[in-house]
RNA sequence: GCCCCCGUAGCUCAGUGGAUAGAGCACCGGCCUCCGGAGCCGGGUGCGCAGGUUCGAGUCCUGCCGGGGGCGCCA
């Protein structure tokens, strides 16, 4: 039963199809899976009748053509045919393609819903350590965490955001006996110029050399715990500095991260003997050589015995997973996260599952939170090793983003016009320089190792951040170039050619790709979007003359396009935590 | 020794159990009185190996091989 076309609000085309076939699947059976995918027959294919077909003993041709027959996609599909073995294609109507453009470009939100319901997301990200110097592996972190913050928050989602820093433990004790031997004034003098690793480095040889540093040291880390009031003082200058010193990093690389999402280990320090308690009560802790562990079932060490999660240690200190379960209790009781994101690198993948695991025993991570760990894998240089300096020391972040703005500026004066202001150059060198950085890390499949290539970042070819900002900076100046405005939002375009055609089932496809980002928390779904949406927009913009276009509603037909396809860049970029410059 | 992750084209990477596995780079050849040539069009190579599950496997399972990581009191 088809509809009568265009009266209906349409923002996501494709959810609708999806909604369609869902029901024309379950008239044949209830909750059978129409499996639609992508389709290089069609637009589109629904495999679900092969699968469906072996449940109900039918032949799969039979049931593919009991589902297309009551299948109500009249105005949404201008065929609907069943292929092969038993294979649904799909090919939308260009009507429905032109309405749901339509409906998208009169949308503010460019038909990406709010989602229903809104879930309060905790994003555990980023995480520095005081008085270190923040390095590729923070890096990571940072840019997966904001583009998810950037995601979810985009979907109307509550996130609040958590930079778990390592503020606490026995390395401060050393830290302010080495602040103290400088004297407060140097010592700050010497964090604030930046070198934090420097100072650390310092201390630690230190530590290494003196006996009676290192006992002051363990004094130190004892008067530390016992909240005496001036080493409290004195590590507060510490984290303080290296707070200040992060947020330049977060600053140069345009993420989220403000100071008050710190909340450092050290902020749980009150709760951890009641995570003890609590454990105890309920049966869990288990006394091991003189540490108190919970066995959470599942996990086995290298002789095959059960591989303990240390909460109290022999001498009575807590060990980091004491401070990641109250974490994981605050989040949940006191904040009343639905879904936990835990931003954190692969190798902490079994650490992490077995937190979960005894905050699940311990009733602190009930059935209905998700707790997911975001793993990532390790950045390489172009040899294929650890990302590392020529001397073989770890990059330090700040460097990193000086280069590569420095890069991007070098490539933009070699290429620019003359008549370019320094100062936006300057500017758009930062847009270009930290987009592609950003953008390299987030293209990766993220459980991937990923090659730290500068050439390849940069390049204004392939997925990259360079050629999706080139591609929305080429339309805008087209807008520039007729010097109009571009035609009302809604304005509903023509789709006569097929590179039209092609531009705008890449649009289409932004509602389903976001959504699929926040479900996922794989970003380089959404960097695979926009790069294809790129490339179709040139092949489209190669072949269909815009300002020169034969008649006027033509032109206005594709200048709605490139506008649409202009913002939906942009947009996208912007979940990306990437800037769209107007010109570059 | 056990556990986890990864292995797809020469290189860097996509690929939610579906039909003939896709991009970019590099290489070769076309398209320029070109709305930004930083472009477009075309050209050929590949799922580490061996089994298994399935109507159907790059995808799921098992075992090998290769690389990386983890494996009680660091965080």
């Amino acid at each position: 039963m088809a509809r009568g076309g265009g009266e209906w609000a349409m923002p996501d085309l494709l959810q609708t199809l999806a909604d369609r076939l869902a029901a024309a699947f379950a008239q044949v059976a209830p909750g059978a899976d129409p499996v639609l995918r992508r389709s290089d027959r069609a637009d589109f294919q629904a495999n679900g009748a092969l699968a469906l077909a072996k449940r109900l003993g039918r032949p799969p041709q039979e049931v593919a053509e009991a589902v297309v027959r009551g299948a109500d996609l009249g105005d949404l599909c201008e065929r609907v045919e069943v292929s092969g073995p038993g294979f649904v294609n799909l090919t939308l109507a260009a009507d429905a393609l032109a309405e749901a453009l339509s409906t998208m470009g009169a949308d503010d939100r460019l038909g990406v819903a709010r989602s229903e319901p809104a879930e309060r997301v905790v994003v555990d990200y980023s995480a520095p350590n005081v008085a270190k110097e923040m390095h590729v592996g923070h890096l990571r972190s940072t840019i997966i965490g904001d583009a998810l913050v950037r995601v979810l928050g985009f979907l109307g989602h509550e996130v609040i955001r958590e930079n778990h820093v390592g503020d606490w433990g026995t390395p401060f004790g050393m830290l302010i006996e080495h602040l103290l031997d400088l004297g407060e004034a140097a010592a700050l003098k010497e964090l604030s110029v930046g070198d934090l690793d420097a100072f650390y480095r310092e201390a630690r040889a230190s530590f290494d050399a003196d006996p009676a540093f290192r006992e002051r040291s363990r004094r130190r880390v004892v008067l530390l715990q016992a909240k005496d009031p001036e080493t409290l003082r004195l590590w507060q200058l510490l984290v303080a500095e290296s707070v200040r010193a992060f947020q330049e990093v977060y600053d140069t690389l345009g993420v989220l991260l403000r100071p008050e999402d710190v909340v450092g280990e050290s902020a749980y320090n009150d709760q951890l003997p009641e995570i003890v308690a609590e454990l105890e009560a309920k049966g869990l802790l288990v006394e091991d050589q003189g540490a108190r562990c919970v066995f959470p079932p599942g996990f086995t060490n290298r002789e095959g015995q059960p591989l303990p999660l240390i909460v109290q240690k022999s001498d009575g200190g807590f060990g980091y997973a004491a401070t990641d379960l109250a974490a994981i209790r605050d989040r949940v009781q006191r904040l009343g996260a639905r879904r936990l994101l835990y931003v954190v690198g692969a190798p902490q993948a079994q650490h992490l599952q077995m937190c979960f695991a005894v905050a699940r025993l311990a009733g602190w991570l009930p059935e209905a939170v998700d707790a997911e760990h975001v793993a990532f894998g390790s950045v390489l240089g172009t040899d294929g090793k650890m990302f590392r300096t020529r001397a073989g020391g770890t990059v330090k972040l700040a460097d990193l983003l000086q280069e590569a703005v420095a890069r991007a500026e070098a490539a933009l004066a070699e290429r620019g016009q003359e008549d370019e202001d320094p100062a936006e150059r300057r500017a758009v060198a930062r847009q270009l320089g930290i987009g592609a950085v950003k953008y390299a890390d987030l293209a990766t499949e993220r459980t991937r190792d990923y090659v730290f290539d500068w050439n390849r970042m940069l390049a204004f070819e392939g997925n990259t951040g360079p050629y999706v900002q080139y591609a929305h900076a080429r339309i805008r100046s087209i807008f520039r170039r007729a010097a109009t405005e571009p035609p009302p939002r809604g304005t509903r375009p023509l789709l006569e050619a097929p590179e039209e055609r092609a531009l705008a089932l890449a649009l289409v496809a932004f509602p389903q790709t976001v959504a699929e980002v926040a479900r996922s928390a794989f970003p380089h779904r959404l960097c695979q979007f926009l790069s294809e949406l790129a490339s179709t927009f040139t092949a489209f913009y190669e072949t269909c003359p815009v300002l020169r276009a034969e008649t006027e509603e033509r032109r206005q037909s594709r200048l709605a396009l490139c506008d649409l396809t202009a913002r939906v860049l942009a947009q996208g970029l912007d979940l990306l935590g990437i800037a769209a410059p107007e010109r570059m």
